[in-house]
DNA sequence: GTCAAAATGTTTCCACTGTAAACTTTATAG
DNA sequence: CTATAAAGTTTACAGTGGAAACATTTTGAC
């Protein structure tokens, strides 16, 4: 039902997206345009809008991509290290390694203005990234253990930090040397946890 | 000798750098171009080649006055009060500021592809920046005091916890609720100081 | 089954963008 | 005083996103 190759694409809404994420990857955020991913996708460049609308609603579904594989590619450390003592670094060390491997990608994630980013579907997909963070971070105290909202400072902490250094590592700010032997493990601060 | 207002501006450089700056503020990075530039400083849309070359030099001196500013609102803060008992909160709280208040600017200083990352300029503004920070940070201790790199990681993980929290607050990801009444310093870990 | 209607794509056109080239005007150095 | 460089303009061009009118296919109601 998906294969006639005449007129109608079949699913051009994930094809379309596909190829923008590829267009990131090989050409970063200035090589991707509408244009480009209807032209890669082999269909004429006024295609994407039944789907889309405009260039907002593409970029948006694309974002909206890179939050599931951000969520995946935590959710995987996780998974294959269940038993570590502190089960935040596989999360900690995912998002990082999200960021510097899809710089363009993660820059469109957290790009207000490009996106529609009162989206539903991207709303909800980002939000399942920074569930998994809150849920390595349940249990986390700080020394305002006994203070109203110490577990939600806790979070917001936790997600600052990594997502701080993970910006400032895809944006190459961080000094090269000190990335070669220092990673985001290296300077998380070893939280105490409930028994 | 600046003031004819004939054919030479006098210093449009600089006027199309304040132009710049204007229109970050008014229309976001979405409206920032070129031709705008020119057309707001009163000038033809190719007189900006003569002093920045393209689009990605006249970015590059807009992201380098913004790493100008950022330096002065954290070192206004701390000038204003410096018998702070933390002297770290004032750049903190300056940081977050800026991030907040010129969100679009703050996204063009960190965004690596519109600008000409590696311009000696925007690298030595820049690196004020961090410097403020890094003394701020200095005598700052972790509970990896006695390991190699100590001061190293207390500021590497100083400045991602801040950048972290200014550019999630910037673009929107931070919940409102936990904004109204959490800020930087109600998540910022009380480090302890050397005597 | 038929056929109107909706969904999906295409063609064409437009305003806007950054860039290059040739040209004009002003300032400056010798 | 004048050759030359610096600073701006005009013109042209390829690329962008979007709107409108049109073509084709699928689907749903009867």
């Amino acid at each position: 039902m998906a294969n006639k190759r005449k007129y109608h694409h079949g699913n051009l809404k994930q094809a379309l997206v596909d190829a923008g994420l590829e267009i990131l990857e090989e050409a970063g955020l200035a090589g991707l345009s509408l244009r480009a991913c209807a032209e890669r996708t082999g269909v004429s460049h006024t295609a994407p809008k039944n789907h889309f609308g405009n260039m907002s609603g593409l970029l948006t579904a694309i974002a909206a991509r890179g939050y599931q594989q951000l969520a995946q590619t935590m959710q995987k450390g996780l998974d294959a290290d269940a038993t570590r003592s502190r089960k935040s670094d596989a999360a900690l060390q995912g998002y990082v390694e999200f960021a510097v491997t899809h710089p363009a990608l993660f820059e469109l994630m957290f790009s207000r203005h490009r996106t529609n980013s009162d989206d539903p579907n991207l709303l909800e997909l980002a939000g399942q990234c920074f569930a998994i963070l809150r849920d390595v971070s349940e249990g986390l105290v700080w020394e305002w253990s006994d203070a109203p909202d110490a577990a939600l400072r806790a979070q917001m902490m936790h997600w600052s930090l990594v997502h701080g250094f993970a910006q400032l590592s895809a944006s190459g700010k961080l000094n090269k040397d000190s990335m070669k032997h220092l990673g985001i493990l290296d300077i998380f601060p070893q939280f105490e946890y409930r028994a």
